[in-house]
DNA sequence: GATTTTACGTA
DNA sequence: CGTACGTAAAATCT
């Protein structure tokens, strides 16, 4: 049947999806079923009705199978064949008689079809003249069906429609009146700057060309509609001839980066660069778009293309990039400014000044710690190539021996097939997200472990001991910059380049990301030596990193069992809460024998005997159960793990339950707090609001929150303050998101006082329902990253 | 050549 | 139904 548009004539909006569905077919009607409720209630929310609105798809039948190829030549879906070209024609007949101001594109075929492009991704939010029909305006989006897959389309495609809704209302595509310059003299770059001057806030922007980072386009913008892009290098090439007239610009630049408050989008990089390569401190810069995104949407992209597209309404830029890179440029800075200041109100509105405020005052830190690296042991680091190098080609001759070829144990499809096919091993299988998912093989380390236990096959150890080996090579073979150091780039909101083969990486550039509230560590692309991120350093290849200076060690200090106590006081359980009040700033020694151990009081409660009865594996249960349930893992995990009957894991975990029934009220709690806004706060007032699918998947991220953005922002204020009293005394090396390391002088004194100055700052008392209460601080010592030994505080 | 999948290290 | 992150190599798609 066909299934042809529906609506009222005169409409102003008109909505354009891919094809019938079954259902639809059925119906004879476009948008009914699972994705059509999913478009009313997304119409809703954007305060238009769907009987409002004009709703057809690009074709008029279902294409076998409901795939969409049918109507193209290539697989790309590209080339429309005859079918396709006739439905285009209909579908341009049906616009040019019914003449929506507005059409919303659902999905990737629509757009394709109105405008051309092909990544519903980077289009959408933007508004695009038609090519089908010239002069009617195209606002693509995420179509529904796809939403009901990735839910966290959600929120973007409501934001797409409340735009083209607005939008729907002005007669014609708008002209762009903003005063954008791309190529000034030196003379009007100049008294740009002069004018700069005068104003409270200004916006700005670099281009950094790789490798090197070296600044080819500066951009700086007075509002959303006036901004100005200088190009310093096109190509290899400087524009300027003069050096020192070049020397006078960079003079202004940092005039200005000094003297003017400014915003940037993702700043930390280009404040880094700016230090690095032109000794330019940014003082002025205070506030970051990208930070405030983090603080108010912390589950949406934090790309500036993505920002502007739900708080301005500006025409699609980014790509220009490459042809037009200083007008590019441009628009970056206005739009900066432009999403500024939507979001300065949406940062006070949604009550996060404070979290606000805390992350900016992180910005120093990351951009010192990037540029300070850490020193490597070169012969150690030597010693350890060798040794890992060695231990993998034994595992991996002898296995060659064992089965009589040579084989890529890296490659999961050789891997499996050596296993299932010809060891004729039992297949293991990844898990499935749902049952009617097809199963996948899996050759990865629990699988070996599990094959390793039921067969005792010795070629499966072979296998593992490379694995391990090889993998430490990775961590290991790294190359070290001429001072012999590495370097990372910690990111206080996570942004990061997740495109591994993407050569010119544009560093706030990057979407699909979501984050938990603690920093990560990165790959630095100013100083692009080690292995990246720093934060996953296994414990045997941290024995080649070192303490610079002489006679140096380094210090750590860690929040002992800190969501274990930031729990006991959010759920109130008393037990608990008095075993941390009665060791607080005790020593471990005292602590042993005293009892007073989380996972003892929990073995305690399983079993039913006193503390000082647990044996070790009644601890070891303890723990296991804590740890599984604090995740809210399944028995099933506790059964592995244990080596024991799934009825025995489920007695263990249904006991824990009974004996700390504070747990489970705690969880009804979060799940009604999410029903009300779907937003957490933390102890320290961060909120994080949750876009998920109501559902298991949405309560297990909810539970874990408080107590870990917690600890995490605990860290982080402890590093601020450490930072500014400290760090000219003992210099921060490392963040392990509840762990932070200097560099301390080997003496006994000196070490003592720079672990009561990290206490100082790590001992933040919280207050959570009229208790207040502090968590204990851990510390160890050692003259190399991977060999350091405990400490008590007064040592 | 670009994108996706698989695997694995830390907290 | 453990989760979060980043990186590397293989597999797969165009």
């Amino acid at each position: 049947m066909l299934v042809t548009v529906k609506g009222p004539p005169g409409a102003k909006v008109m909505i354009v999806g891919e094809a019938p569905g079954e259902h639809e077919e059925r119906v004879g009607e476009p948008f009914v079923g699972r994705n059509g409720d999913l478009l009313s209630r997304m119409l809703v929310q954007s305060d238009i009705t769907r009987q409002s609105c004009l709703l057809t798809n690009v074709v008029r039948r279902r294409p076998p199978g409901g795939n969409i190829k049918y109507y193209f030549e290539n697989a790309a879906k590209t080339v429309p064949n005859e079918l396709m070209k006739q439905e285009l024609g209909i579908l341009a007949s049906d616009i040019r008689r019914l003449k929506p101001n507005m059409i919303i594109a659902l999905g990737r075929t629509a757009l394709w079809a109105l405008t051309g492009q092909t990544k519903i991704s980077e289009c959408r939010g933007y508004i695009y003249n038609s090519t089908l029909v010239p002069g009617i305006k195209v606002l693509p989006t995420y179509h529904p069906g796809a939403i009901n897959d990735s839910w966290e389309m959600l929120f973007p495609a409501i934001m797409d429609i409340r735009k083209a809704v607005a939008n729907s209302n002005t007669p014609n595509i708008l002209a762009d009146t903003r005063c954008l310059r791309a190529s000034p003299s030196k003379r009007e770059f100049i008294d740009y700057l002069d004018y700069c001057k005068t104003k409270p806030i200004v916006a700005v922007d670099i281009e950094t060309a790789s490798p090197g980072s070296h600044i080819d386009i500066f951009g700086i913008g007075v509002s959303a509609d006036d901004a100005m892009a200088f190009t310093f290098l096109r190509g290899r090439k400087p524009t300027q001839s003069d050096v020192r007239a070049e020397l006078d610009l960079w003079m202004r630049i940092a005039d200005v980066m000094n003297n003017v408050t400014s915003v940037m989008h993702n700043g930390m990089y280009d404040a880094t660069v700016l230090m690095h390569n032109n000794g330019i401190a940014c003082r002025g810069y205070t506030e970051d778009t990208m930070v405030m995104t983090h603080c108010c949407w912390p589950e949406t992209p934090r790309s500036l293309a993505f920002l502007s597209s739900v708080c301005l309404n500006v025409p699609a830029w980014k790509h220009l990039q490459m042809d037009m890179p200083a007008w590019y440029n441009a628009n970056d800075v206005a739009n900066t400014f432009g999403c500024y200041e939507v979001m300065r109100d949406e940062v006070i509105e949604g009550g996060h000044s404070n979290t606000y405020r805390e992350e900016m005052e992180q910005v120093e830190i990351t951009d010192y710690l990037q540029l300070r690296g850490i020193k490597v042991d070169k012969e150690r680091q030597q010693l350890l190539i060798k040794e890992s190098k060695e231990k993998a080609e034994i595992a991996y001759a002898e296995l060659v021996k064992a089965i009589g070829k040579p084989i890529n144990l890296n490659s999961p499809k050789q891997v499996a097939q050596l296993l299932y096919g010809e060891l004729g091993l039992p297949p293991q299988y990844q898990r499935r997200k749902s049952t009617k998912d097809k199963r996948t093989v899996t050759t990865d380390k629990k699988a070996l472990a599990r094959l390793l236990l039921a067969t005792k096959n010795p070629i499966l150890q072979l296998i593992m001991d490379f694995k391990k080996a090889d993998k430490l090579i990775q961590f290991v073979d790294i190359q070290l910059s001429e001072t012999g150091r590495v370097h990372t780039s910690y990111n206080i909101t996570g942004a990061t380049m997740s495109r591994q083969n993407t050569k010119a990486v544009v560093v706030d550039d990057d979407d699909n990301y979501q984050s938990f509230g603690r920093w990560s560590s990165s790959k630095s692309i100013i100083l692009p030596y080690g292995s990246g991120n720093l934060q996953n350093i296994p414990g045997e290849a941290r024995k080649m990193y070192i303490p610079d200076g002489d006679n140096t060690v380094f210090v750590q200090a860690d929040y002992k069992q800190a969501e274990a106590v930031a729990v006991s006081y959010i759920i109130n359980d008393n037990n608990l809460k008095r075993m941390f009040q009665q060791s607080y700033g005790k020593s471990n020694d005292y602590c042993t024998e005293l009892g007073l151990d989380v996972h003892k009081m929990t073995a305690c409660l399983l079993f039913g005997i006193p503390v000082t009865e647990v044996t070790k594996a009644q601890r070891k249960v303890g723990k296991l159960v804590r740890h599984a349930n604090s995740y809210s893992a399944g028995p099933k995990v506790i059964a592995d793990q244990l080596g024991i009957k799934l009825a025995e894991a489920k007695r263990f975990q249904e006991n824990y339950h009974n004996r700390i029934p504070q747990l489970k009220l705690w969880y009804k709690e979060v799940q009604r707090e999410l029903g009300e806004g779907r937003t957490l706060t933390n102890l320290l007032g961060r909120k994080h609001k949750f876009l998920k699918r109501w559902g298991d998947e949405l309560f297990r991220s909810a539970y874990s929150f408080v107590p870990q953005s917690t600890v995490g922002d605990m860290l982080n204020k402890a590093l601020v303050r450490y930072y500014k009293e400290f760090n000219h005394i003992a210099p921060i090396a490392l963040q392990l998101h509840d762990a932070m390391y200097v560099v301390c002088k080997n003496t006994p004194e000196d070490i003592r006082e720079t672990k009561y100055n990290m206490y100082t700052c790590m001992a933040i008392p919280i207050t959570y329902k009229g208790e207040t209460f502090c968590i204990d601080v851990d510390f160890k010592v050692g003259p190399t990253w991977g060999e350091m030994e405990e400490q008590e505080l007064g040592d």
